[in-house]
DNA sequence: AAATGTATGTCAGAATACTGACATGGGTCA
DNA sequence: TGACCCATGTCAGTATTCTGACATACATTT
């Protein structure tokens, strides 16, 4: 089945080759964050708070891709597992600043490496041209479909 | 909060870029698909099936980025609303190949036609040349993930 | 000061996709 | 021929994410 070739644009299409790598991508980084009983989005949000402390739950799921309903069912996860902590008490407004704490920092470390290692073996056979280029094209797709549509 | 930029690489990071690509196109694709009643993965699918007629369920499951299982329930959820069909016994094997009804072909024109703006609209700032290279660079990216690990 | 708009955290329920498991068909190889 | 391996379709249960809704906090506007 599905040895036949008849004329598919699909192969040609952007959209749909930009779907295949993030789905290679997120198989290939499920691979490693597996064995370390980790999601990616659990990793996104570890590594999101090493880099930005005191993001709230909304910053989080911004930065992750997700609703900040999804986030908060993980954030509370890992708030009752001892990877990050959350005042009691909003300092200012509604917003909570998260912090990793010790054990989350620990945890992140060998995921954050794993991660690394999943990157360089997808950008293996591109030049340092190739990847800023490939940044370049990828941001300018982004930019672009956030314009808001126009109305003339 | 988040007002502060300190050091991140993850803006520099191929891979989150790619995740937040996804993640917009996405975005969009269900933006213009949730009116026409249709997720994207069922847009995939008729447009699979539309282009390669008698594809199985397993190939659709490929062809779409998700399980078979996923597909399956799909593919049994279009046959009951009467927008594909399948033989009730296999031709040979135990794939079944699934085609098209003609209801299943009217549904797809216009979701074609409204995904293919959101394409459009993604590529707005590309050149030619650039989408071509942005297909280099992406497909070259999906093969280096694809290989096998190298256990020196 | 009051009204409005925007952002946040959170609860509840629905939709979607996934993992695990099993039986079946077909090909390969000893 | 028989043993083995792989692909397929499908059932069942689980996990993850989403949409809808509500109350609250702050900024902006009137």
């Amino acid at each position: 089945m599905g040895q036949d070739d008849s004329g598919i644009h699909l192969d040609t299409s952007l959209g749909y080759l930009l779907k295949e790598a993030s789905s290679v991508l997120r198989v290939a980084m499920e691979e490693v964050l597996g064995p370390l009983g980790m999601s990616i989005t659990h990793y996104s949000c570890l590594e999101l708070l090493a880099q930005r402390p005191g993001l709230s739950n909304s910053d989080l799921a911004r930065g992750a891709f997700v609703t900040r309903q999804s986030m908060n069912v993980l954030l509370k996860a890992l708030e009752r597992d001892g990877y990050v902590t959350r005042p009691a008490a909003a300092p200012v407004g509604k917003a909570l600043p998260t912090e990793l704490t010790a054990s989350g920092r620990r945890s992140l470390e060998e995921a954050s490496a794993a991660v690394r290692s999943v990157e360089r073996r997808m950008l293996a056979g591109l030049t340092e041209a190739d990847q800023a280029e490939a940044l370049r094209l990828l941001r300018n797709m982004v930019q672009s479909l956030r314009e808001p549509v126009e109305t003339v």
